[in-house]
DNA sequence: CACCGTATGTGCGATAACGAACATACACAC
DNA sequence: GTGTGTATGTTCGTTATCGCACATACGGTG
């Protein structure tokens, strides 16, 4: 049975049927993730996938100039490292801890085998993986259409929906190479939406105050990801 | 064994060991599809997947203004329709037929069947979406790092790539529908590919004189998408 | 050949984001 | 308390793209 406290738990293997828990827990590690650590390179071997429990991941790509974009975001609803059980064994996008927290991993070996019994456990990987191909896809439709502001607003709730509380840990110079843009931009999209009330930041810190303000605010983006998610992943641990 | 011709076959069709080949053939169906054919809508249901030869789609999200902006892009190298493998049944974007031309379907029921028997189908399958995958994580960069220049150089070779000739069939109206851009952008980015000899174009019709002066010209997006596309498709029919 | 619909070309002011330089201001170490 | 490094705020000229209006030009139809 899926252990307890809800913070610290995965939602994917929260949703393993019983018996496929009780294989899979025995080779389950958890793993501190410090801020900034990169799980795999781009092109980069990939010796475990992780199922963050505290920590949020980037998967983002680095261009020949170093300039940057995020592709997606993996929290406590995911698993990094699909390459794994798609096949590909690796990918070129990079992953870095972008929230620092704890994790579960389990060795390459250990996912593929346990993907290959072609059972729920494959099923569940592979909606999964269908919810963040939305995420990527909905995030090349947002970096296409929508101002800087929104994207703000749907990096800042798709983080907080990967989190425990209401504050990021997380400075604009890191949330600028994110969303690709210039930190001076991320200073004043984050200057109005705390003129307006809705956060309230200090030197890496920020708070949100109104999070429906922020919802009330985002591109369609947001949500066309967020039920996604929810259809996609019914039976997982409320974000 | 796979039919002879190439230009009329699919690439992972072609693919498929013999046993897998001579099971599947037999459900196969040719369908001819028209240009501006949608085969999907936004979470509407689909009842087969696609797998083109001469035909090329295009995966689209349309936004709630009525603007667009394309996802990725399928042609005889793949298959359209992956939401009915991985689970989900549906996907929040639209399948629109790019360039006219023929495919051959297969019904949801039997690529379901088929994808659980957990064979080298359902390998081939998960390795083609992990390379749309790719796709889409770099159509998300380029939408936010590169100019609309290099991203119709970038749009003009990946649908080279699915076609046998080097003529599109295309007006500059619809590449910008495609791009999420103005249409007037496209004229004048595509003024200045033909007065440098790289294409020639009249009133929707495209030829690309000059490709490896486009391949010169684009960002490394468009490397990096082909390059995943061949690492992960080996054994594809050269496109 | 004249007509008309569609495709393409052009000009213009508006805007969002850029790149760079610099100002402030907080947090922590000494 | 002072100093230092980092985070945030501000300014300014530049640029790519936008939105709109309108001009041109091709091609099929009658």
């Amino acid at each position: 049975m899926p252990p307890q406290p809800i913070q610290s738990i995965n939602g994917l293997l929260a949703s393993m049927p019983a018996a496929e828990w009780t294989r899979i827990a025995l080779h389950l590690e958890v793993v501190d993730l410090p801020l900034g650590k990169v799980l795999y390179e781009s092109g980069g071997p990939m010796s475990h996938v992780y199922f963050p429990t505290s920590a949020i991941v980037s998967l983002l790509y680095v261009m020949e100039d170093g300039a940057s974009a995020e592709i997606a975001v993996v929290g406590h609803e995911g698993v990094v490292g699909i390459a794994l059980f798609m096949g590909g064994e690796t990918t070129p996008s990079r992953a870095v801890v972008q929230s620092a927290g704890q994790s579960y991993r389990l060795s390459a070996a250990r996912i593929k085998d346990e993907f290959n019994r072609s059972g729920p456990v494959m099923h569940l990987l592979l909606r999964y993986t269908q919810a963040l191909i939305t995420q990527m896809a909905q995030t090349a439709v947002c970096n296409r259409h929508h101002s800087l502001d929104q994207q703000l607003c749907r990096w800042l709730l798709l983080s907080l929906d990967r989190l425990s509380g209401d504050e990021l840990v997380m400075t604009q110079e890191l949330i600028a190479n994110m969303l690709g843009v210039r930190r001076e931009g991320v200073t004043e999209a984050a200057l109005r939406l705390q003129r307006l009330g809705f956060i309230r930041y200090a030197r890496g810190h920020i708070t949100v105050l109104d999070r429906q303000a922020l919802e009330d605010r985002v591109c369609e983006c947001y949500s066309v990801v967020k039920k996604e998610y929810d259809r996609l992943l019914p039976d997982r641990i409320a974000a």
